[in-house]
RNA sequence: GGGCCAGUAGCUCAGCUGGAUAGAGCACCUCCCUUCUAAGGAGGCGGUCCUAGGUUCGAAUCCUAGCUGGCUCACCA
């Protein structure tokens, strides 16, 4: 039990006697003691006053004096204002480290939780790894480490979006421009290949949507007659307009119907028909172009050291989602359209009505994402939901899925989770803050990123000559480590939730709030391990003299498992991010002051090196938590 | 326009199930390596917690209104 709940029902129970009226259990607040006052915890007497019929400060004085008296484990007290200070007896923290010890999997639970699946990363196969795919990938392989922690079992997964029309306007480009050139033939990485050609298509979409536009600007309708009308009740409405704003809105949605007039916007639509019935040509183009994404893909994925247990494809589960669509079709959840198309009424649940089959009868992104989650239910029958690593741009897709699933009558549909995450803003060299844009080449990069900050970590590290002896093999795995754990920890100690602003600088920062900082402590614990050679496995006495500071990191060491609690239920490595900084920033605290092989006292200075030992495992574990490896020197 | 999210130090962020004088890191200024790794430590400077009301013994935190920024409401994914 730990000492809230514990002190709690103690507190409970001798006011309840001495005042002689049921103290119920929220009027005993406890919170963390100041770090101005002397204390461990600390018993907000507010709530109290109105039964004691007296000043805070008397009630506090009372009540202080009592529990003194009665608990053992409460070694003395002081009043502040209204609160009580409750200083915890030494014995109860040696107690504590000796129990930390010997656990196992210290910060793990012990409960068996339930089989859940974790989907994150879910990359389009047209274009390369970038930043916002990293603080993606890095949030859901941590948070299904953190899940684990928390007893479950956790399927890590993606749903790879290899087909679509996206998919195939690369296709369609490489075919028209490519001139057979092939990864190998240009050197470049397949996935980074590939996207070449899907910029390619843009390209060429712009020429000829610009084109479409100034000829039904010269009242030209020869091969687009069907937009005719469309356009010119824009443009008629655009005329009338005297704002800017509405002008440009208006000006955005010929722009949109003038795309779909092309002749190369025509042929790709053509090309996704051709594929989804199998075509063999456009098929094996689509599987010959794939293969060289996911080789890159591959690469990328093993720099950044997360990984996969099993992989779905769009190009599979769109087929289940497209029947799925017709059962319910069938059954009245879905309802059709003049011209075909197949739509969901959830008016009533406060959204739209959403297209779940367009016209011609191809799948959607909504329809894919039915099927996948059906055939995952299929292959692991004792799942208990599913977790989305995906950017809060989606959250509306996201209850829309879960709304349709629930509907179609699935009863997991209310055990999944969309976690969400902010987009990665950029702050560029003026200070100006804003989105990555493809268009303005402000696209970080995810395998550019990786190899720039293990070539910082690998400069910082040989300015700082503390690995002589280490071979040149193990020197490369050390900057590796160090840069890579520097950027995972950049992206994961924000808020998931939160937006943040990405600053090169920073994030191949190594001192401060950083991942290197945190290493480093572990990394001199380790050098200070090796110093003092076997350690004796007796349990500390409970009488040895304590520092302020080694309270405090023996109350942090406590606090390790409830941060991993409320961090697999917030799905937040943040908190382990700032509790795990925290910890090493006490711990750097305490190596300055205290020192251990100077102590002449044996006793003690086990006790400071069984101390270090354990908030070296905590910093491992919390690392790990968050997929950060940690050096034994640096 | 409807819905959702955010606004805390010069910058990046904690704190938000109401509690003490609102905290870190970076940047800037002082000190500290003959001592277990200075990728460190000790201290200083720095705040209308977006604004205005309200609830409360007590509000950065809860409620209401407004301002600012973002996302979304596609036969895109």
């Amino acid at each position: 039990m730990n000492l809230e709940n514990h002190l709690t029902s103690i507190v409970k129970e001798i006011l309840t006697k001495h005042y002689a009226t049921e103290i119920g259990e929220k009027m005993i607040q406890f919170e963390k003691t100041s770090k101005d006052f002397a204390g461990d915890i600390t018993l907000v007497v507010f709530p109290l006053v109105k039964i004691a019929k007296k000043s805070p400060v008397q009630v506090g004085e009372e009540i202080g004096a009592i529990l003194k008296n009665e608990v053992d484990l409460i070694a003395d007290f002081n009043i502040v204002h209204g609160f009580l200070n409750l200083v915890i007896a030494n014995s109860y923290w040696v107690n504590k480290l000796n129990e930390i010890a010997i656990q196992a999997d210290y910060g793990s639970s012990l409960d068996k939780g339930s089989r859940l699946m974790v989907e994150y990363s879910s990359p389009n196969t047209n274009k390369p790894l970038h930043l916002g795919h990293l603080r993606n990938n890095f949030l859901g392989h941590s948070v299904s480490r953190i899940l684990e922690a928390n007893g479950h079992t956790v399927v890590k997964t993606q749903i790879v979006n290899d087909r679509g029309i996206h998919i195939c306007k690369s296709m369609l480009a490489w075919e028209r421009f490519g001139e057979g050139e092939t990864p190998e033939s240009t050197k470049l990485k397949g996935d980074k290949f590939v996207g070449k050609y899907y910029v390619k298509f843009d390209k060429v979409l712009k020429l000829e949507t610009a084109s479409v536009i100034a000829n039904w600007e010269k009242g030209n309708f020869d091969e687009s007659s069907a937009f005719e009308a469309e356009y010119t009740k824009f443009a008629e409405a655009m005329a009338a307009k005297e704002d800017e704003k509405s002008k440009k809105g208006l000006a955005d949605k010929i722009k949109k119907l003038a795309n779909n007039a092309t002749p190369i916007m025509r042929d790709v639509k053509e090309m996704l028909l051709k594929w989804e019935n199998k075509d063999p040509q456009v098929y094996a183009l689509w599987e010959k172009m794939n293969a060289w994404v996911y080789a890159g893909f591959a690469d990328t994925y093993k720099a950044m050291q997360v990984s996969f247990d099993k992989l779905y494809y769009e190009s599979n589960t769109y087929i289940t989602g497209k029947q799925m669509v017709e059962d319910g079709l069938k059954k009245g959840i879905f309802f059709q359209k003049e011209d075909g198309s197949v739509w969901i009424d959830l008016t009533a649940d406060g959204l739209d009505e959403k297209l779940v089959l367009r016209g011609d009868g191809t799948a959607v992104y909504v329809t894919q994402d039915i099927g996948t989650a059906q055939q995952r239910m299929q292959d692991y029958p004792d799942l208990n939901g599913i977790v989305y690593t995906v950017g809060n741009e989606q959250d509306y897709h996201f209850k829309v899925l879960f709304l349709i699933l629930e509907k179609l009558g699935y009863e997991w549909a209310k055990n999944c989770h969309h976690l969400s995450y902010g987009m990665v803003d950029l702050r560029n060299d003026k200070g100006e803050v804003g989105k990555m844009k493809s268009r303005e080449g402000t696209v970080v990069d995810a395998d550019d990123l990786v190899n720039e900050v293990v070539l910082t970590a690998k400069e910082m590290t040989e300015e700082r000559g503390h690995i002589e002896g280490l071979s040149a093999n193990e020197k490369e795995k050390l900057y590796h480590l160090i840069g890579l754990g520097g950027l995972k920890y950049y992206l994961l100690k924000v808020d998931p939730a939160k937006r943040m602003t990405f600053n090169p600088e920073e994030s191949v920062e190594l001192n401060g709030n950083t991942g290197p900082f945190i290493q480093y402590v572990h990394a001199r614990i380790c050098s200070l391990l090796r110093k003092a050679g076997e350690l004796d496995k007796a349990p500390i006495q409970e009488n040895v003299f304590l520092h302020d500071v080694e309270r405090e990191i023996l109350k942090k060491l406590v606090e390790y498992p409830v941060i991993v609690e409320s961090a697999g239920k917030e799905y937040s490595p943040a908190l382990i991010a700032n509790y795990v900084f925290d910890l090493g920033k006490t711990f750097n605290s305490f190596w300055q002051s205290v020192s251990v092989f100077k102590e002449e006292d044996l006793e003690l200075q086990r006790m400071r090196l069984e101390l270090s030992r354990n908030v070296a495992r905590v910093i491992k574990s919390a690392m790990y938590l968050l997929g950060i490896d940690v050096p034994e020197r640096m």
